[in-house]
RNA sequence: GCGGUCGUAGCUCAGCUGGAUAGAGCACCAGACUACGAAUCUGGGGGUCAGGGGUUCGAAUCCCUUCGACCGCGCCA
């Protein structure tokens, strides 16, 4: 096991701290600002100069006075009004990068947090899957891989939108375009086209003609109550469309322990609903059944979850809260400490909802629910992403267009490489990249054109590194080189080192805030700094067999920490490109 | 109307539990391949952090306000 560097940095800021005697909650280190400032600083004299009515600049001549002391660092130095510079010690840096080569998983700190459930809110079975769903499938196939490297037990869930409306209305539309097939056995007649072309126009349909809406309305109710010719026709289409849109769920690579979905949570709203009835927590409103989840401290009181709709059928809400009951019981589950569910942000209020009524029902108590929201795909113009025609872009047109681009930009005659292969993974390395490289709150923009460009911040350019390292590996070992262990010298191969010590602080960062982007940013100056490197310092051709030997043990480390950073991303790497 | 998110370089975005001269990528300009792979690297120009006010030794960051954008607000999911 490996200390971060910083977490090291922070103990001993805090131990000096204390031995000046000063509180030491708020200390902590923070990168320089500037490189020549030194590798880290700390502003923490400042804040206590005012508590403690001491000039700031005294109480940090005297905590570096006592960091000098530490054979960590190269330099403490205090500036202007009390900053604190710290520039570590070049053996320091050495033998933390030595510890992380070492380190099976690279210095990354295992957590013991019991299991994880992620929820991908999954796609609508009625309609194919589209740009927006481009996001749940891949942060949380990235946020299920960040916990998996630290030890932490992750079960994914699609949890397929099948139960709602929706699917009346997709019955419905079915069975009057196939009169001449009985109720049960319309949907084994339905190919995937039929259905996403009939879906689109049951909906607008449905909404100009209340005939059509209230036919679609008892068909839910029906499915939901057991008819079991709503249920064989439900089924198939189900079945038909979920075949359809596992090719691209497989195609992005994203992994999923458990197909369920709202469906699968009949049987429990069925025991549900009338218990909750029966304690007096849902009750009729409006001819509705509702649960309260208002609070005293809202600036706005939320509205009541909708636990039936005055026809009687369950609402997504409804499945919701009884997934969570059901998941609480299964004893596949029930070591799980929390459900993050990765859904647009949107859907924000809704989770407050059911996250709420489950606390004041008493379902799953102990287990952390946690909403891990994110923006929406837009196009050029900042609107959510449109195809050219301004239909919703289907993803697997944008898969398809992305790996053609990238087919198109490959560059390399080595007849050894499979150039589908290599097109396939640089396009969606590219696209991934796009989407897990920015907040993942706020939306991004869509430019295909840009993500492909291949420079700079950009899948591919860390492919590209990745490649670069591998390739000096390749030869150095047909060569019979040997790396020893790593050796600091030149400016470029410390910053590497620096670079790379940052994977566990970007890890827990990670974690900490659901957020892949710390992990790209991670990757970026690893391979960033490698390619300064790779500039600067040559490996195979270094000027004598001791620099070459510690220059292969720094690569060997960079390789494998960009590996592991785009593993975590789910971005393969191309042996060659 | 109420609630929420947001407005940072020409473009796309970081930085937001307050710290030094606000960063990166793209684009633009100037350089570097008889060189471990140039999908690369080096250097440069480019900013009223939407406007205004406040708190503070110090504000892109916290508070108030104006303007603008997007999202949500009980029987769609």
């Amino acid at each position: 096991m490996v200390d971060s560097v910083m977490g090291r940095v922070d103990d001993l800021l805090r131990q000096a701290f204390a031995a000046a005697g000063l509180p030491t909650e708020a200390v902590r280190s923070v990168p320089a600002s500037k490189p020549e400032f030194g590798d880290f600083q700390c502003n923490a004299a400042m804040a206590l100069g005012k508590a403690a009515k001491r000039n700031p600049r005294d109480i940090a001549a005297a905590v570096a006075e006592i960091l000098r002391a530490s054979p960590e660092f190269a330099a403490v130095d205090v500036a202007g009004p009390g900053f604190l510079n710290l520039r570590l010690a070049d053996a320091f840096v050495t033998a933390r990068a030595r510890a992380q080569a070492a380190s099976p998983d690279l210095g990354i700190v295992r957590r013991d947090d019991p299991p994880v459930l992620i929820d991908f809110g999954g796609p609508n079975v009625a309609k194919p899957l589209h740009v927006g769903h481009l996001r749940s499938l891949v942060i949380g196939e990235a946020l299920s891989r960040i916990f998996a490297a630290q030890g932490v037990a992750v079960t994914t869930d699609i949890h397929l939108g099948d139960w709602g409306l929706q699917m009346g209305m997709l019955i419905a539309a079915i069975r009057r375009a196939h009169p001449e097939r009985a109720p049960g056995t319309v949907g084994e007649a339905v190919t995937v086209d039929e259905m996403q072309r009939l879906y689109p126009e049951a909906s607008a349909a449905c909404k100009a003609e209340p005939e059509r809406m209230a036919e679609a309305r008892a068909l839910t109710a029906a499915l939901q109550s057991g008819d079991p010719q709503a249920f064989a026709d439900w089924s198939a289409l189900r079945a038909t469309s979920l075949a359809d849109q596992r090719h691209d769920i497989d195609r992005l690579g994203t992994r999923f322990d458990l197909f369920l979905g709202e469906s699968d949570a009949q049987a429990i709203v069925d025991t549900l609903v009338p218990n909750l009835v029966a304690r007096g927590l849902a009750y009729e409103s409006d001819g509705a059944l509702v649960i309260d989840v208002a609070e005293g401290s809202d600036a706005k009181p939320l509205p009541p979850l909708i636990l039936a709709k005055s026809d009687g059928a369950a609402t997504y809400g409804t499945t919701d809260l009884a997934t969570i009951a059901g998941r609480a019981t299964d004893p596949a589950l029930a070591r799980c400490g929390r459900y993050v569910y990765v859904v647009d942000e949107r859907q924000s209020l809704h989770f407050n909802q059911v996250f709420r009524a489950a606390r004041r029902c008493g379902i799953a108590p102990g287990v952390d629910l946690v909403h891990v929201g994110f923006g929406t795909v837009n196009g050029v113009d900042g609107k959510p992403y449109r195809t050219r025609e301004g239909g919703v872009a289907r993803l697997r047109d944008l898969l398809a267009e992305a790996v053609d681009k990238a087919r198109g930009r490959i560059e390399t005659d080595d007849p050894a490489i499979d150039r589908d292969v290599l097109a396939e993974q640089v396009g969606l390395a590219a696209v991934k990249w796009a989407d897990l490289s920015t907040l993942r709150l706020s939306g991004y923009s869509f430019n295909l054109d840009r993500m492909m460009s291949f420079e700079g911040n950009t899948g591919p350019y860390i492919q590209y590194a990745c490649v670069r390292i591998g390739a000096i590996g390749a030869k150095a070992d047909a060569a019979g080189l040997r790396p020893s262990a790593i050796a600091l010298g030149h400016p470029a191969e410390r910053a590497l080192a620096m670079a790379c010590l940052r994977l566990p602080v970007a890890v827990a960062a990670a974690t900490a805030g659901y957020a892949p982007n710390e992990i790209a940013d991670l990757a970026f100056a690893v391979a960033q700094a490698f390619s300064r490197f790779y500039a600067e310092c040559p490996v195979l051709n270094a000027e004598d067999e001791e620099a070459r030997a510690a220059r292969l043990a720094l690569c060997g480390l960079a390789h494998a920490v960009l590996s592991k950073a785009l593993w975590m991303l789910g971005i393969a790497v191309p042996q060659r490109m």
